[in-house]
RNA sequence: GUGGGUGUAGCUCAACAGGUUAGAGCACUGGGUUGUGGCCCCAGAGGCUGUGGGUUCGAGUCCCAUCACUCACCCCA
């Protein structure tokens, strides 16, 4: 029997991992311009860290989180995003005290024990970005308006931002009374999962997608009608700033989080190709979370893109061939021709050069053919004539010229000005 | 956690209604050129048909179980 990896967790390699490569490449690049700093937090932590934060009586928490015991019965948990792990970590070293250090992003590994299917995966990747320390509405628009510019940038089209609000410590509660009271009149009319969330989450509810329910909730109080002065001038500036940038956005009155730390503004990225797991990327201010924690009162906001799913939909790009092409590919035909250039081999890849070797002495035309299916653009060979001349042949694999060079000391450096003058 | 679909060579897929030795393309190896790649030609290697039971004279094919993958519900990136 052999051994599998985890049911949805899957391995990367070439040609897709290359691509990754180029994403999250591009992710710092651009997060750097915009000042954010790398921070790499472990992948577990006490489990206590989650359910405080996420919230107790989300799914995530509830039933989708790996959590189990150390060898001494600590309860430790393989984190589920990102978000918290920063938080923690900030508050843990006072780095909210330097005062250039207020964007930190991580790209990483997350991991929730769900029944695994297109686009959801219980290991997954995020590029996670947070600020924090600000609670002016520029800050919310800035994070949306990156979240898209990365996207673009990665040559994602059509995609299509969701923001709302959700209102904060002092109007939330009375609005929850509300809905609830609404939702009350129709207490028997909703499905299994909406009946529970009535007591124990109701602004979940608008999340359902059960025909009936939508319904009942499309007569219900919006959270947006519902907004405190404040909350409401923020959303109306955060909207201002999009528009300035000419960020183009959706207001879904309906969109609510399965985070309970987000507040006043929330989104999602979302687009088509991913099947019902629609959502690229997503985040949202979460004011009260450090203090929950433990940590100073101070606001912040943040977001996570998902990888796979960005991988998803730039399928088409994974076709490109993106594996570079040897400069030089070695063959040997017999160990004493071997013994004389593999030292030359590992001094040009020293040099910087993409050296290959034909490791099996096989025949010259089982070697070519190998060099070709590398895409070598030239071919060394040596064998017995070229051992009693002392000297090699050098072979343009896309001109097929030949010529001879002597092999002694210096052959390494009339390889690496032929090969630089051939390039310009 | 619930439901549907699919498991045959490294990959993509065949195999009439249960019937001889399970095939093809690509990939791989060797040869066609005593030591020169791509195209072409020839040959070769590669399979416990996911696994375990059952029905049958006979199972890749039918039945049951199990596992894996996959899609959807739920939830989210």
């Amino acid at each position: 029997m052999v051994v599998s990896a985890i049911k949805g967790m899957s391995d990367i390699y070439s040609p897709e991992v290359e691509v990754w490569r180029e994403i999250e490449e591009k992710a710092r690049q651009l997060f750097l311009r915009f000042g954010f700093r790398e921070i790499r937090t472990p992948v577990v932590e006490k489990a206590e860290l989650f359910a405080r934060s996420i919230g107790e009586d989300t799914d995530i928490v509830q039933k989708e989180m790996y959590t189990f015991p150390d060898r001494k019965g600590a309860l430790l948990t393989l984190r589920p995003e990102a978000t918290a792990s920063i938080v923690r970590a900030i508050i843990q070293h006072r780095l909210h005290n330097i005062p250039t250090m207020g964007k930190f992003f991580t790209i990483g590994p997350m991991f929730r024990y769900e029944r695994p299917q297109k686009g959801r995966y219980r290991q997954f990747h995020q590029i996670d970005a947070e600020v924090i320390g600000f609670e002016d509405p520029v800050v919310d628009a800035e994070a949306m308006y990156l979240a898209m510019l990365f996207l673009e940038e990665t040559g994602l089209r059509n995609i299509e931002l969701r923001i709302n609000s959700l209102g904060c410590s002092l109007c939330r509660p009375p609005y929850k009374k509300r809905l609830v009271e609404y939702l009350k009149n129709y207490e028997t009319s909703f499905c299994k999962d909406c009946a529970r969330r009535l007591n124990s989450n109701p602004l979940r509810v608008f999340d359902c997608k059960v025909p009936g329910c939508r319904e009942i909730v499309s007569g219900a109080p919006k959270v947006t009608d519902s907004l405190c002065e404040h909350c409401r001038q923020h959303f109306e500036k955060v909207c201002f700033y999009l528009d300035e940038v000419k960020c183009g956005y959706k207001h879904d009155r309906n969109l609510v989080r399965g985070l309970d730390y987000y507040n006043r503004t929330a989104f999602e990225i979302v687009a088509g190709g991913l099947g019902a797991q629609n959502a690229v990327g997503g985040g949202g201010r979460y004011d009260g979370l450090f203090a929950e924690l433990g940590g100073p009162d101070i606001p912040a906001v943040g977001f996570a893109i998902g990888m796979e799913r960005l991988m998803i939909l730039l399928k088409a790009e994974v076709k490109k061939e993106r594996v570079k092409r040897p400069d030089i590919y070695f063959i040997a035909l017999n160990e004493e021709a071997r013994e004389k250039f593999f030292g030359l081999a590992q001094n040009l890849r020293k040099r910087g050069l993409y050296v290959e070797l034909g490791y099996e002495l096989r025949s010259l035309k089982s070697q070519m053919r190998r060099a070709n299916k590398f895409g070598s653009s030239h071919v060394i060979i040596v064998g017995e004539s070229e051992l009693e001349k002392k000297t090699a042949i050098l072979r343009n694999m896309d001109t097929k010229e030949q010529s001879e060079l002597p092999l002694d000391n210096n052959t390494e450096q009339v390889l690496i000005e032929k090969l630089s003058k051939e390039n310009e």
